[in-house]
DNA sequence: CTCAGTGCAAAAGCTTTGCATAATA
DNA sequence: TATTATGCAAAGCTTTTGCACTGAG
């Protein structure tokens, strides 16, 4: 049962919680507008929905905004086939292992290693990604060789 | 022992196989700046390496070429962490392997996955890659399911 | 000789910034 | 009330395009 309101109250604690800047009418919308978009908006789309909610938005705001989120980690910064930036609310968690081929040890990293090869692997658009092993040396094996 | 002449003449070739364009001296020259570069290049770093050499040059012809070499596959477009693209010449092949959970079928795929590793990826970035195991299920095993 | 390629300048994106005004804390 | 954030307009960058000229084939 989600309404309005519990929406712009949930907005409204994310945005409070992630530093000291201020929670404004503009950053809660962006942030709703990210929330329910379908992932790797440009800035621009971003700045076309909000504006049905709240007109006088500007495009610099929308810009500024983003740049504020993802400084605090709040949202990726994507950049595929286009020259321009693409943004979406960061995921729960997709991590991949690291493996070094020399001792074994496993490092866990995160990154939206799923969405870059859908966008830029032809072979993986039909493939429902659920890991990643990427194996190698890690600076001690080489260190050592 | 590879001398002016020799290299020219490579390029030449290069050029030469890769479609039925022309090869004029700009275009020789930029895929020699390409090819001595230490990779991911940006239009302007190519355009002011290629300018040393034949000041006349014009950024546009340098955009055009990149363009061109794209579509012929002779260099890769990368996107990282700049807006602006940046280019390099294909490696003789970076491959790694999509392996479906199912069926176990493997499929190769081509993708500078290492630097897209390195480049945004912490963890990876002091780790020497050597190639990557993505798994997920391949389009027939998921309509199984 | 022909037509693809080039240089130049102008335009077209996308993104950032300066400054006065508005709104949060 | 004290700043921070916003809106607007202007500027900045990177990339693309129109057009007349040049040069490869």
């Amino acid at each position: 049962m989600i309404n309005q309101a519990n929406l712009q109250e949930n907005n409204h604690k994310m945005l409070k919680v992630t530093g000291e800047t201020r929670v404004t009418n503009q950053r809660v919308l962006i942030l709703e507008v990210l929330r329910h978009g379908q992932g790797h908006m440009d800035a621009d789309e971003v700045y076309r929905q909000a504006r049905e909610k709240y007109p006088r938005l500007s495009l610099s705001t929308v810009y500024r905004t983003l740049r504020l989120f993802k400084k605090q980690g709040l949202i990726e910064e994507l950049h595929f086939d286009e020259a321009h930036h693409h943004y979406e609310l960061k995921p729960p968690s997709e991590h991949h292992h690291l493996v070094c081929l020399g001792c074994g040890k496993v490092i866990e990293f995160h990154s939206p290693l799923a969405r870059y090869l859908k966008r830029n692997v032809a072979e993986a658009k039909d493939f429902e990604i659920v890991n990643a092993e990427v194996r190698g040396y890690c600076s001690n094996c080489r260190q050592e060789r």
